[in-house]
RNA sequence: GCCGGGAUGGCGGAAUUGGUAGACGCGCACGACUCAAAAUCGUGUAUCGCAAGAUGUGGGAGUUCGAUUCUCCCUCCCGGCACCA
């Protein structure tokens, strides 16, 4: 392993003192960064140099942002890499005639610097504020052309003032919510962490092991743009592995919700159900439903209510009040302005019920169609409060083929009570329809599940509530389960494991829920109810419908519980050797195939059938009233004449094969179920003389058992079945025992069977951004708690709210923020009421402040807005993006989502901020390993630009391999010296110009670079490193950029080159060396008398190539004989094919010799191809 | 397990639409300069072979006159997700 050898690198470099002082004398001084470098990096700030307008005329804005640095104190290898490479980029395009914007700014919030703090007991600010001083300085040594007078802090007021504006815009649009929320909490660091900040079950900084703790935390609605953040991205020009790194993330998964009614049959009250009609409606509306919720064994009662085409508030919620005695186990439903009415008598009514179900509900009475009589008669506005107190679970129904109400008006109900709306589709618009199944469905306890697979809903043999689930916690409607109390001691075990300690054991583990039984929708099926936390609470509804047949997990689980198995969607293997025949009769056939082991030898039964000649299994019909098992045992026998055999098992279910039956002339169908036996002992019956005829029994060692011997198409997966025991099909197929839908294509039946049994529903890994968190060096969350308000945003005219003094920086460990410890802060008067009230004192996740700081460069400075529209269209959205790979996930699609929030808002016009987006590589210390203190492998950038200077560092950085690509590339000393020895070959190649006879210095004129006369090969190669070095800058392959320059001077240093050619490399050089070729331009200048020349060499257009001295006279052709190399054969460019064959044949004259030259490709100015007969013909 | 990316000398890495594999740099070897060393300059440097030549871009097949490049299978490495229904 190489070491990194300091003492080698600093007796290499720099040269001595001496040497230098002895070529005094010399017309060129040596190459001296250090005077070079600081004289520059002075002269440039002066003239403010990289100051940027933000609009200059005759040239596009564009913008280039590079992630802004955590002041860490110290800047290191890493950030030169983030900052000093894509400058190169920035310096190109503005060479390329574009104004470019290359801001840069501190993202100063957070952990470290608290930590750091407390550890010094220093105020984290000035802490903060004395790296962002002293980094500022090492920044400036790499000569980047960062606009200094756009720097931006996020912990500056002025900056958070706007993270907190913006805060309150979303909350007042509802996308900032609080809610009491299982959190991850690092004990060590006492705070909550983001998902993303916890790795493994760990602290992403701390290491420590994260708990889950309910705390009320401030949340942003990310999940609502889970599509969009999913959607957009195609259009967005980013790496795939970016993008596809975001979909994952986010995990969108589609599929269905169905909804499972339950039953409580044994030792469960029942419930009363109160049922209330809407306007114009009577009590026969609900015949139907009646009978069914009676039919369950319920109570059901329909209130006459009065004056049903002219009603009244007061009339109706008498009628209701009246109609019966409500008690913790009554279900009242509403429907229409029943619904109103339903919640107005709730508003008087003095006891809690079991459950309130709304369909078609509103609290809005302004209707799709026309106005109605009873507007009037009702007030419109409703104690949310004290409806939703007064029961224990509520449904919120809302048809989507409405005629009448419109999902506005149902969403404002939904908004008013504070519980999602459930969209259905009823049979008829307005749930007119006779039988409404899907009010049923509220109406009686059920439980929803999600599936992406709603095509094997006929398999679905039990159902699988998580441990969270509510269903658990609350009941439906009082009804109770016989084993409460062990399932409660399993949730409350599962409840205290975190996701990591669940995850431990993959062995499932669950309790049946006594006396509950669901419904399978489809089949009508009771099946069993168990919780079990192998399903996950947070995902999807919380609940699954297990289909064992079909999911690897559900199978485990019914093993380990002996749930039935149902096979629904079967593989297809369709035979292609011995497909169907167009126009033959197709005939359905159930097969069984028996496969028969004998334990003594390890050998399996097999059959060879002589005509046509092939080895099978056992196989054959299922007759009529037969099982598969009897079928099998009776084909044994009838074919091998063996008697007795033991089952072992199926080998998972049926294979649905097509083929032509050859021996009957008929298109099969079959449903082929392979069961394995074992031989018992050798006891055969004689075969009938006809079988035996067919076949003779043979067999086969499991090795032998293969596609090529055995003609079953099914072989692949019957084989995989029995060595594996998996007998899960998770895969498409076709479906089977599902009724009307069988002989369905699965993905045709998943729309099938969501139409008509659920609803089609997207559901997302994607958790809502908790954003609170209990640490003081932060954005104060501007919110202010009011006892009669509730959370009130701090009005705009008092933000920013600043982080007030304190004196202790510790959390208190209780989950509260140093905040709270500032009584006089908190405690302030309610904007609303001017009440007593406090202030929030969690503080923001800083990834809050950085989801938005690339929209202030833009305009810093702004006291009114964040940024001025005329300004932010100037800029935005960003041209490149470019920044580490650890960022993919997180600060990516937090700012995305922002910026799409604040887009929703018409806060910013576009939908996305980055148009394109590159992730950098990493670089490694010298060892290979990434570099840390405990390595002692650290390259200090500072010693290195004392040592070789910031030109060598970052044309050493550049040079390391292509930016774009996030690959980790090890530091390697000899490879700076490499780069080192570079520049000074080019400041010494001023010693190989030569006298070209303009020998003058001036602005070429059009279609010239430089005066080429007399060393046309220099000046062909001039042109063709113009070109190179320009695509690839364009590409960010700065490396190969790099190489073309280092070429060109080998071929210039050997042959001499004009003046012209010297500055235009100079001018190439330019972006990635600065400070070099500033000097060399200004040493050239001083001799010239052009005008331009006084400008800096920054400032020059980048050099132009000219097409036409790209081309050489000649060209170097390669000769291939049938594709090798055989030689090669300098023609004229003009040279037409004829005689490049000619002049190639003469120069290999000898190898084709006695050959047969069938074939010659040319192609041209490249390269030739004899093909000789003999290739030829083992061709053909 | 699923999704994505990758594998080229001693090392970092080049290679246009399929057309000389190894640009450029490092390292190494030899030579020049020097009393000497460093620096600098020059020459060479994929492997085997004295050579002619043969082999060679993770492994195996295929398409093609010709494959690092296209297709299929496999191995390993990196990144994201993962009991996500």
């Amino acid at each position: 392993m190489k070491q990194y050898d300091h003492k080698k690198i600093e007796k290499k470099w720099p040269p001595s003192a001496k040497a230098s002082a002895g070529q005094a004398e010399k017309k060129l001084r040596t190459y001296d960064h250090k005077r070079i470098e600081k004289k520059w990096q002075k002269a440039w700030a002066k003239k403010k140099a990289h100051v940027v307008k933000d609009s200059v005329k005759g040239k596009k804005n564009e913008y280039l942002l590079v992630e802004f640095p955590y002041p860490s104190g110290n800047l290191h290898v890493g950030h030169w890499y983030a900052f000093a490479i894509p400058d190169i980029y920035a310096r190109y395009r503005r060479a390329q005639g574009r104004n470019v914007l290359y801001p840069i700014g501190f993202d100063a919030f957070g952990l470290p610097a608290e930590n750091a703090a407390i550890k010094r007991s220093l105020n984290p600010r000035t802490w903060t504020q004395q790296n962002i001083k002293y980094m500022k300085g090492q920044l400036a040594s790499m000569g980047a052309s960062f606009d200094w007078s756009r720097e931006v802090a996020t912990i500056d007021p002025a900056y958070y003032k706007w993270t907190q504006w913006m805060f309150t815009q979303f909350y007042k649009k509802g996308l900032a919510y609080q809610k009491e929320t299982p959190a991850n909490w690092c004990p060590k660091d006492k705070t909550v962490l983001a998902n993303e900040q916890v790795v493994n079950g760990h602290c992403e900084r701390c290491g420590a092991e994260v708990e889950q703790r309910m705390m009320l935390q401030w949340n942003l609605r990310i999940t609502e743009y889970a599509d969009r953040l999913v959607d957009d991205l195609e259009k967005l020009d980013w790496p795939t592995q970016i993008k596809d790194s975001q979909r994952n993330w986010i995990g969108r998964s589609e599929g269905a919700e169905i909804l499972f009614p339950l039953q409580f049959p044994v030792g469960a009250d029942k419930l009363k159900y109160v049922l209330l009609h809407g306007f114009k409606g009577d009590v026969s509306n609900y015949d139907w439903l009646k009978s069914e919720l009676e039919k369950l064994g319920h109570e059901v009662i329909v209130p006459h209510l009065p004056n049903a085409s002219s009603p009244n508030e007061k009339e109706w919620v008498e009628a209701i009040l009246g109609a019966t005695t409500y008690d913790k186990n009554t279900v009242l439903f509403g429907y229409s302005l029943g619904a109103v009415a339903a919640m107005k008598a709730l508003e008087k009514l003095d006891t809690k019920i079991a459950a309130l179900v709304l369909a078609g509900g509103f609290v809005d009475p302004k209707f799709k169609d026309h106005s109605r009589n009873f507007e009037k008669k009702f007030s419109w506005k409703f104690d949310a409060i004290t409806i939703t107190s007064k029961v224990g679970h509520i449904h919120l129904l809302h048809d989507t083929t409405d005629t009448a109400i419109s999902e506005d008006q149902a969403r404002r109900l939904s908004e008013c009570l504070g519980i999602p709306l459930t969209r259905v589709e009823a049979q008829k618009p307005h749930f007119c329809g006779d039988k409404e199944l899907v009010l049923l469905n509220y109406l009686t306890p059920s439980v929803t599940v999600f599936t992406t697979r709603p095509d094997t809903l006929y398999g679905a043999t039990y159902i699988v509530l998580a441990p969270e689930h509510p269903l658990l916690r609350q009941g439906f409607a009082g009804q109770a389960w016989v084993n409460q109390q062990e399932v409660n001691e399993y949730v409350t075990k599962a409840n205290k494991k975190s996701d990591l300690e669940r995850q431990e054991s993959k062995e499932k583990t669950g309790v049946r829920i006594d006396g509950v039984e669901a419904i399978n929708p489809a089949t009508g099926e009771t099946i069993p109810v168990f919780v079990a936390d192998y399903v996950l609470g947070h995902y999807g509804t919380g609940a699954v419908m297990a289909v064992p047949a079909h999911d690897e997990r559900d199978f485990e689980f019914a093993k380990k519980f002996g749930l039935p198995i149902r096979h629904v969607v079967l593989p297809v293997r369709i035979d292609e050797k011995n497909p169907h025949v167009p126009g033959k009769e197709v005939v359905f056939r159930n097969l069984v195939m028996a496969i028969v082991r004998n334990p003594q030898t390890g050998k399996y039964l097999a059959l060879k059938v002589k005509n046509p000649q092939w080895t099978t299994f056992v196989i054959g019909g299922v007759e009529e009233g037969e099982s598969l098992e009897e079928a099998a045992r009776r084909e044994i026998r009838e074919e091998s004449g063996y008697v007795n055999v033991k089952l072992v098992r199926a080998l998972g279910g049926p294979i649905h094969s097509e083929f032509h039956a050859g021996h009957k002339g008929v298109n099969r169908i079959a449903h082929n179920t392979t069961l394995l036996f074992e031989l018992e002992d050798e006891v055969r019956e004689p075969l009938a003389p006809e079988e035996a005829e067919k076949h003779e029994v043979t067999w086969l060692n499991e090795s032998e058992i293969t596609r090529d011997r055995m003609s079953h198409g099914e072989l692949d997966i019957v084989l995989n079945r029995m060595r594996t025991g998996n007998d899960v099909h998770s895969g498409q197929g076709i479906l089977a025992y599902s009724g009307t839908f069988d002989s369905m294509p699965s993905e045709e039946a998943k729309k099938a069977i969501t139409a008509k049994f659920g609803r089609a529903k997207k559901t997302y890994r994607l958790r809502d951004w908790g954003v609170s968190r209990q640490r003081y060096w932060g954005v104060p969350i501007p919110i202010i708690h009011c006892d009669t308000c509730g959370a009130v945003p701090v009005p705009d005219k008092d933000l920013p709210v600043k982080l007030p003094e304190v004196k202790d920086y510790l959390p208190a460990g209780n989950g509260k923020s140093p905040l709270a410890k500032a009584v006089k802060w908190v405690n302030v008067k309610c904007p609303k009421c001017k009440g007593k009230a406090q202030r929030e004192t969690d503080t923001l996740d800083t990834f809050v402040d950085s989801s938005w700081y690339f929209l202030r460069y833009v305009d810093p400075k702004n006291k009114k807005s964040f940024a001025d529209k005329k300004k932010q269209s100037a800029w935005m959205p960003i041209d490149l993006y470019s920044g580490g790979a650890e960022h993919t996930t997180m600060h990516l699609l937090y700012s995305r989502f922002w910026y799409k929030a604040l887009y929703d808002l018409k806060l910013v016009k576009d939908k996305e901020p980055y148009v394109r987006r590159m992730n950098r590589g990493l670089i490694l210390g010298p060892d290979g390993q990434k570099m840390s203190k405990r390595w002692n492998n650290v390259i200090d950038p500072d010693d290195i630009v004392a040592q070789l200077g910031a030109d060598t560092l970052r044309l050493y950085l550049a040079f390391i391999g292509p930016y774009n690509e996030p690959g980790s590339y090890p530091w390697n000393p000899d490879g700076v010296a490499g780069v080192r020895r570079f520049l000074e070959r080019t400041w010494r190649l001023q010693d190989k110009i030569v006298d070209d006879r303009r020998n003058s210095f001036s602005r070429p004129g059009p279609g010239e670079t430089v005066s080429p006369e007399g060393r046309p090969e220099i000046e062909r190669e001039l042109h063709k490193m113009i070109k190179k070095v320009g695509e690839d800058c364009a590409e960010l392959k700065f490396n190969t950029a790099i190489a073309a320059m280092m070429t060109f001077l080998n071929t210039a240093e050997g042959r001499g080159l004009t003046k012209q050619q010297y500055v235009t490399l100079v001018r190439l050089l330019a972006p990635f060396a600065p400070h070099i070729t500033e000097e060399l331009w200004a040493s050239f200048a001083k001799a010239s008398k052009a005008k331009h020349a006084k400008n800096s060499v920054h400032l020059q257009p980048w050099p132009k190539y000219d097409k036409k001295k790209l081309v050489s006279d000649t060209v170097k052709i390669i000769i291939q004989i049938n594709g090798k190399m055989r030689g090669e054969a300098q023609v004229p460019a003009s040279a037409d094919k004829e005689a490049v064959e000619a002049a190639a044949r003469a120069v290999v004259a000898d190898r084709l010799a006695g050959e047969n030259v069938a074939r010659v490709i040319i192609v041209p100015g490249r390269l030739i191809n004899f093909v000789t007969l003999t290739i030829k013909k083992q061709i053909v």
